[in-house]
This record gives C-alpha cells, sequence and structure tokens, in this order.
DNA sequence: CGTTATCGTAGAGAACGTCAACGATGGAGG
DNA sequence: CCTCCATCGTTGACGTTCTCTACGATAACG
C-alpha cells in the first residue's frame, strides 16, 4: 500500500516527459545553432513588431533576468535579434528579432515542431489537446516563478 | 494564424510545470535534507529489501550512471542507504536504504506528497488521473534515456 | 584463454538555477 | 526641485545538473 510508486508521481512523470522532450528539442535545433531555451526567446521575440522587454521575456520564460541577459547576449551576437530602447521607457530595452532572426525562427519552428510531433504520437490529436489544457491551468495556477 | 504561440506548446508546458513543481518540492524537502533527485532515489531504494542496482537507478531516473554514484554517495553519507555487494554479480552493488533511510523516506513523503497536492489542487481528482495516464505513455513511449 | 560488453567510478566542461549587489532611470511625496 | 523608493538591465558568484570521456574490475562469449 505505498500510494508513491515513483514511477505513477504526477512530479516524477513531468520532469521525466519534459526532460525527454527538451533533450530531443535541442539535438533537433543544434542543427540551427540553437537550443530550447535561445529558441524560446527568439520565438517571443519574433512575436511582436517591436519587439519584448527583457523583464517581460523572464517573467514568461520563468527565468531570473540575469539569464535573460545572457541569453540575449547570445542571440544578439548571433545577429538574430537585437535591443532596441524603449521611447517610453530609457531603461527598458527591447528585444526585437531582425530579418534573419525571423527565418531563423522559421526553420526552427519546423525543426522542433517536427520532433515534438514525433514525441507525442503517442498521444491522439484529443489527447494532446487534453494535455495541453491540463499543463496550462497547472502552470497559471501557481505564483511568481523567480523574484516575485 | 502562428500556430507556435509559445504559451501554448505542450514542450513549454511540460518545462514550465514540472521546474515550477520540482522547485517547491525541493524547498518542501529541505527541511528533510532531501532534495528532488535524492529523495527519488531513497524512494527507489526503499521499494526493492534486497535493495536496487545503481545501473537500475540511472534508467528509472533518466541519469547518467556517474550521476547516480555522487547520488548515492550522498546518501551514504547521510546513512540513509548502504551500498551492498551484489551476491550475483560482484560488479553490481545495490543500493538498499538503511533504517533511518526508511524513516526519512516516510517523512519526506509526507512532505513532498503535501506541496504536490497543493500545485495540484487547480485539477480534480480526474484529471490529475487523466494527466498522470498521459504522462505515462508519454515517458514510456521514448527510447532509452541516456546511453543505450 | 582472449575479446568484448557491462558496472561503478572519476573528471571535465557546458548549461542551468539562485542569489546579492550595482548603476541608471522612473515615480511618488514633501 | 529634491529625496526616497521601486524597477530594468547587468554583473558576479556559487552550487546543481547535464553530457561526455576514460578507466579498473568483473562478466559473458567465442
Amino acid at each position: 500500500m505505498d500510494g508513491t510508486t515513483l514511477t505513477d508521481d504526477v512530479g516524477f512523470l513531468l520532469s521525466r516527459a519534459s526532460g525527454l522532450l527538451v533533450r530531443a528539442t535541442n539535438a533537433a535545433l543544434a542543427a540551427h545553432g540553437l537550443r530550447v531555451r535561445s529558441y524560446s526567446a527568439l520565438l517571443l521575440a519574433c512575436g511582436s513588431e517591436a519587439g519584448m522587454s527583457q523583464r517581460d521575456l523572464a517573467v514568461i520564460l520563468g527565468l531570473d533576468p540575469s539569464q535573460v541577459v545572457l541569453l540575449v547576449d547570445e542571440l544578439t551576437e548571433a545577429g538574430l535579434v537585437e535591443r532596441r530602447p524603449s521611447e517610453s521607457d530609457r531603461r527598458t530595452k527591447l528585444v526585437a528579432a531582425t530579418q534573419a532572426g525571423r527565418a531563423a525562427c522559421r526553420a526552427a519552428e519546423r525543426a522542433a515542431g517536427a520532433v515534438h510531433a514525433e514525441h507525442l504520437a503517442v498521444l491522439t490529436g484529443e489527447e494532446q489537446a487534453q494535455l495541453r489544457a491540463l499543463l496550462g491551468r497547472l502552470v497559471v495556477g501557481e505564483p511568481a516563478p523567480a523574484r516575485t
């Protein structure tokens, strides 16, 4: 009567599933010079025309702001994004995707999507939607990530 | 029409949810001198009377064998497990929980379970079961974790 | 008996998480 | 206007985790 068979633990399964997917996606993105981390940031930068502040990036990605600095440094050096000054607040810098960045993002999107689809193939489309919905509620139901 | 809104991406949600739960669980287990990592290993060691080989530990936890060494070192130094020679194979060492280890495991189980329940409270019991089932299929549907 | 594979171990290097501090700017109040 | 406090980006540090390589000891196979 141990309700805690590790392999039935939601937390463990979450870590395990996440780890497997991240690993596979990293391998696929390596061909594009990206990792899951940088890809996510790039994707967000591509999301808005004007760019997104590093603080917003940190909040959405659930990272410490100091990590975002390095991430943006890396993407900037690769010529995929650029830091633009905000017009309304001279402290904030908007991270905006360059032309090359948008192109790389599209390519990476295909690569990541393929791995993604492959790993989720064991689930039906409906099940994938279910999973997405459940995880979504799990994530938003939580307090701030780091540095409230 | 971008099908890739990061916050709707299953992989991203997986990482995010996993990260949040691990962080919270680590905080809760800190009072018992454990982390999620060591707790998982301890739980497995407590699972079988004779103990479990480090190799099996690595496979189940999805870790590199070299990490298991450090993990078991740590647990051994804390007096929670001990390495026993296997009778059938002198190469393998069986990791078995001590009395103290089993006690610590039970206490940690309660602490982890509480955090667990709290973070999953946004889902109904049925939804939690659904999630567990979906994740389970996702995990087993994958190839070997590290070093096949 | 020799070759090949496996188990545990050790070590290194990169990526990641977490925290503390600082300069520059913005905002609120006297 | 000036002062106090909050925020944004940045830097630095320290510990954890991932990944890979190599090695000694033992096992399994030919």
